[in-house]
DNA sequence: AGGCCGATCCTCT
DNA sequence: GAGGATCGGCCTA
């Protein structure tokens, strides 16, 4: 945990996951990619984070079918990506002033997807990445802590995108399993222990599936009262 | 053509 | 803990 130096990656952080590992239900790939990291190259900067919050949304083929995700009702301009080839970035606006960032899961043709809920920024505190992204964010410079900061940075599905500079338009429908993509998600080799589930957050429909996912203790995962689950069996998740 | 509302965040009490 | 900001997309007429 903590902040962890840039300093000394070449170019991006770890090694980049194969799209075979997005191929599966997202409830699997969900609480799989705890731990892994997204990174953003733009500008001459590399953004990244550890992923510690993912929420599963399931594609209308399953049965029942999921009433709180996009693609429940059948693909539409918006969501058309959530029914391509798993492995790609689906970035939607929400609020008028918010984006968020999922990645589509399973075959084309079955819309299954994990959003992205929260990330431990990497970086040097005092590092370039660091500081741009404190001004994406609009945040004080001076205003906090090591500890606050990294909290305020990226620990909402929202913030993590505005943080890391994520937009519809420059990121919707882009190649997270390609060498050559700006946005990819990584291994650097943390090894997760423990995985908690709880039901999704900001949604009215279908209240209660446990398909939120966490790593505990991790200090970025967002809000202050979703943060007792049920754990997740290891067997299962890690074969 | 128009109305409704959201997989959110921030501020204020 | 509650309410406002703010707008693209989806549904209904």
């Amino acid at each position: 945990m903590g902040y962890r130096a840039l300093e000394g990656w070449g170019a991006l952080p770890g090694i980049q996951l194969p799209r075979v590992f997005f191929e599966a239900p997202p409830e699997l790939v969900a609480p799989r990619l705890l731990g892994k990291l997204l990174a953003h190259r733009t500008g001459g900067l590399v953004f990244a984070g550890r992923i510690v919050e993912a929420e599963a949304y399931l594609g209308p083929h399953n049965d029942p079918p999921d009433p709180a995700a996009h693609a429940h009702r059948g693909p539409t301009p918006r969501n058309r990506v959530l029914f391509g080839p798993a492995g790609h970035a689906y970035v939607y606006a929400i609020y008028g002033r918010y984006f968020c960032m999922n990645v589509t899961c399973e075959i084309e043709g079955r819309a299954g997807c994990v959003l992205l809920r929260a990330l431990e920024p990497l970086g040097r505190t005092d590092g370039a990445e660091v500081a741009q992204m404190i001004r994406n964010r609009g945040l004080d410079p001076g205003g906090f802590s090591a500890g606050k900061l990294a909290r305020q940075l990226a620990s909402g599905p929202g913030r993590l995108c505005q943080a890391l500079g994520i937009t519809r338009l420059r990121h919707n429908g882009l190649d997270l399993a390609d060498p050559a993509s700006p946005l990819q998600i990584r291994d650097d080799g943390y090894t997760v222990t423990e995985v908690l589930t709880t039901a999704r957050i900001g949604i009215r429909e279908a209240v209660d599936w446990p398909l939120r996912f966490f790593l505990p203790g991790n200090r970025c995962v967002s809000g202050a009262k979703n943060l007792i689950g049920k754990r997740v069996p290891l067997s299962v998740e890690f074969d």
